[in-house]
DNA sequence: AAAATTAATGTATAAATATGCAAAATTTCA
DNA sequence: TGAAATTTTGCATATTTATACATTAATTTT
């Protein structure tokens, strides 16, 4: 449980920050109250299939790995459903309710799905908030990202 | 010169075998006569934007960074112009003469351009066959790697 | 619920990789 | 060409990452 849970949150870390080296993700997790050691964090970087890729400014970074023959990877998916509480619709947002602390992850994994019609996203600590451009789409979308959580 | 022969030379390698470690990249350079240190091979490998990825087995293995928004890099392209003596056709075969031992590079290359119409390709020491369903089809895709190559 | 089995983690360390610095090779330019 | 500037490389080593093994936590079975 707290497996996925911090694995998820290293899903967002390295898609908001640039994370160097598996130590700097260690103290990041520490902040979001993960106490780990680098040794446990190798070993999530394998099973997420995550690398270090060079960022723009020539330094080396944690990536996900681009695998989009299989879509997004049922790993990811398992993360998800751990995360969320609920899905639901209100005009044209869709509401996720997230366990504590895992706003940011969802909105990460939802920006990685690439969702059609999705306007933008925002989250607290633990909302997330889909923008769309009417009630239909949202609604088809609160559809959608329930029927990932089955 | 011998620097983007060898690099070349690397990015066939790692398309081939599944190469662990750079370590053993440096031996399998070492039988193809470029004697070089591991120092080097990392620097290349942050030149190249190689990375590591899982592969099936599980086990870790080198491969180009799917940096696929840009198409092929200008990097591999200039690796290609070094490598390419003549592109010629004959009938439906696309012929190019390579700079001795580079024909693997090369044909890596080639597989990686994912040209329309090519069936298949098939190289030696120092030479490539394209194979396409038609002459025509094959003297078209000579002009356009001979555009590449200017 | 206790025992047995399986999974997750830490510790210590081996293995792998990156890099500062000096030397060698290559290129530029007068 | 030869001196100066630039690039490439090796060596040594610091840094980073993976993993064997032991321990703890969680899950399953009886």
């Amino acid at each position: 449980m707290a497996r996925s849970l911090r694995q998820s949150k290293i899903l967002e870390l390295i898609s908001v920050k640039e994370i160097e080296t598996q130590d700097e993700l260690a103290k990041e997790l520490k902040n979001a109250n993960f106490d780990i050691t680098q040794a446990t964090i190798s070993r999530d970087i394998k099973e997420l299939g995550l690398t270090k890729i060079l960022s723009s400014s020539g330094k080396y970074k944690y990536a996900i790995l681009g695998n989009e023959q299989q879509g997004v990877s049922s790993k990811y998916i398992n993360i998800f459903k751990e995360c969320v509480i609920s899905v639901k619709n209100a005009l044209n947002l869709a509401v996720i309710k997230t366990i504590k602390g895992m706003g940011g992850s969802v909105a990460s994994f939802i920006d990685k799905l690439n969702l059609i019609d999705l306007m933008g996203t925002t989250f607290g600590d633990d909302t997330v908030l889909l923008i769309f451009p009417s009630t239909a789409l949202s609604s088809e979308a609160v559809v959608t990202l329930n029927n990932i959580l089955v």
